[in-house]
RNA sequence: CGGGGUGUGGCUCAGCUUGGUAGAGCGCUUGGUUCGGGACCAAGAGGUCGGAGGUUCAAAUCCUCUCACCCCGACCA
């Protein structure tokens, strides 16, 4: 429990990230692993919640949870030209099986005949069972998911962001045509949407992404972005529309009801504790970590205060009543009856960590019959009185109240910062420096024309926004060519 | 992987230029006083200075290599 300083946001970004996720003890750097990351209780409380709100909406809708092999033949990479590619410069290799000693040294043993990859996603294993399970129609569409571990040998790696090994869910679906695929691909789409929404409070824009920018060895691939407070945006979930060149590359094929046989179309989508990276970038505060009651691993923090035995006695009496209470409801309580800390600190304690709402139950409190609350965004001053007297109630009021504030802070936030800009005056002028906005223009859709614009701004198209976004106001041209557009895009700084 | 920076008790760092028996603050342990927004006093525990090799009578300090982390870039969820 050391006491942890937070950078200010404005003074170094990057660094307080960092010293919200160490001073609430989310995560820290392996150190012994390269670019990998552990992950502490509190911040493995929180990726539990996230898996349980997604794995409830994948299996209602449709879909089942299975586990393929982590380790993945060399051969089966190859066998997809563009995903081969994609990946073949992140992948770990398993080249030896066995050890031996010599001369007191550990040496490798055995060399394997096939190098194994270590997965960096499953669409190739999973593709081979896919051919093995899918013979008719009749077994189409195939729905599985897996959680699980994957391993990505990144150059540069930020914590949650981007880590040498991260924890996921990727789905896995075959159909018998493209039209019902491309409804996989957008129901999972809006699956991702809901969750960012109702449970992180995170507004997210839909899109589709340039081919310069999509999945390796996707026909189209679709995302979700999110705008974090420094105004770049973060990739939340992507949701692949493969076509049939998996289906090709692993022989998936099915007969119709027409006794023909053709190759199925399939979909994978995916979200990773990336979440986190974005929960904790669109809420959290100089004081530390901000989260939705949602996803909060503890809703209620219950500090007594006291001076002396009678009064300690009397309102941990009080106080662990009320804790009874408040989880007969279904929250999680933690009454911090530490007598080594004072109140204060406590205080600082449980702010650091996200926690929605802390009670302070004092020997005035019990005489009075309530308690002062305190929501995690609300001013010290700003302390309300809770009634002990169904506090289940009240309290619930509170938190339901949090969560929408929290995301209509952060949807302000993003209108705050979201701007169309039709010059390429203007469009340099947002990207300058460090800045970064969501900027919607428009694009004369050429991989060489979003290239420039990235080398001159670094700025990149984050996605092509759905229709039902509401960004789209018609043609127009190029921000950088002056080409004719079909409609604006989405361009950011991103993570 | 290219450029820059940093590695010294759990944490933040001083000491290195000019080699000579490892320091501070915080945290931790014990006891006491405290307790409504980061308490105080006293006594303790804890480090072969990231790792390996070299120079030297002697290395945290000088040299070489290596590993890790951070920042910028390229790559990427």
């Amino acid at each position: 429990m050391s006491e942890q300083h937070i950078t200010p946001r404005a003074k170094d970004y990057a660094q307080w990230y960092q010293d919200v996720i160490s001073a609430a003890q989310l995560a820290e750097p392996a150190g012994v692993v390269r670019g990998c990351m552990v992950v502490r209780p509190h911040g493995w409380a929180i990726w539990e919640k996230i898996q349980g709100e997604l794995d409830r909406r994948f299996k209602e809708t449709g879909h089942q949870n299975a586990a393929f092999p982590l380790l993945i033949p060399l051969s089966f990479l190859q066998k997809e030209a563009q995903h081969a590619t994609g990946f073949a410069m992140e992948c770990a290799v398993v080249t030896h099986a066995g050890l031996k000693t010599v001369d007191g040294q550990i040496q490798l043993k055995n060399e394997l005949e096939e190098p194994y990859v270590v997965r960096p996603t499953s669409e190739t294993i999973i593709g081979h069972f896919f051919a093995k399970w899918i013979d008719s129609y009749r077994d189409l569409p195939m729905l599985l998911n897996q959680w699980c571990n994957v391993m990505r040998w990144e150059l540069r790696t930020r914590l949650f962001l981007r880590t040498g090994e991260f924890w996921w869910q990727e789905g896995h679906t075959a159909h018998a045509s493209h039209e019902e695929a491309r409804e996989e691909v957008m129901r999972m789409l809006d699956v991702y949407r809901e969750v960012y929404h109702d449970v992180l409070a995170v507004p997210v824009i839909r899109g589709r992404k340039s081919d310069n920018e999509k999945f390796a060895g996707a026909l189209e691939t679709y995302c979700v972005e999110a705008m974090m407070q420094d105004g770049k945006s973060l990739q939340g979930a992507t949701s692949h529309d493969l076509g049939q060149n998996f289906g090709k590359a692993f022989n998936v094929t099915f007969q119709n009801k027409d006794g023909a046989r053709d190759f199925v179309w399939q979909t994978s989508w995916g979200a990773s504790t990336r979440m986190i990276g974005a929960l904790i970038m669109a809420h959290s505060d100089d004081g530390g970590l901000v989260l939705p009651p949602r996803l909060a691993p503890i809703h209620v923090a219950i500090v007594p205060i006291w001076k002396n035995d009678a009064e300690k006695a009397q309102v941990l009496e009080a106080s662990d009543k009320l804790a009874r209470e408040l989880r007969s409801d279904g929250l999680t309580v933690k009454l911090d009856d530490r007598d080594d800390k004072r109140p204060g600190e406590k205080y600082y304690d449980w702010e650091r960590k996200g926690v929605p709402l802390r009670l302070e139950v004092g020997p005035r409190d019990v005489a009075s019959g309530t308690a002062m609350g305190k929501s995690r965004i609300a001013d010290a001053k700003d302390k309300v009185k809770v009634p002990f007297e169904n506090v289940g109630v009240h309290v619930g009021a509170i938190l339901d109240s949090l969560q929408k504030q929290l995301f209509e802070r952060a949807l302000a936030f993003r209108a705050a910062n979201i701007v169309k800009v039709d010059s390429w005056a203007d469009f340099q002028a947002v990207f300058a420096d460090q800045n970064s906005k969501f900027v919607l223009a428009h694009w004369d859709g050429t991989t060489e024309t979003e290239l420039a614009i990235k080398e001159a701004t670094k700025a990149t198209i984050r996605c092509i926004p759905l229709a039902a976004e509401g960004f789209d106001d018609g043609a127009g041209k190029c921000v950088k060519t002056g080409q004719p557009s079909a409609q604006r895009v989405l361009f950011a700084k991103n993570y």
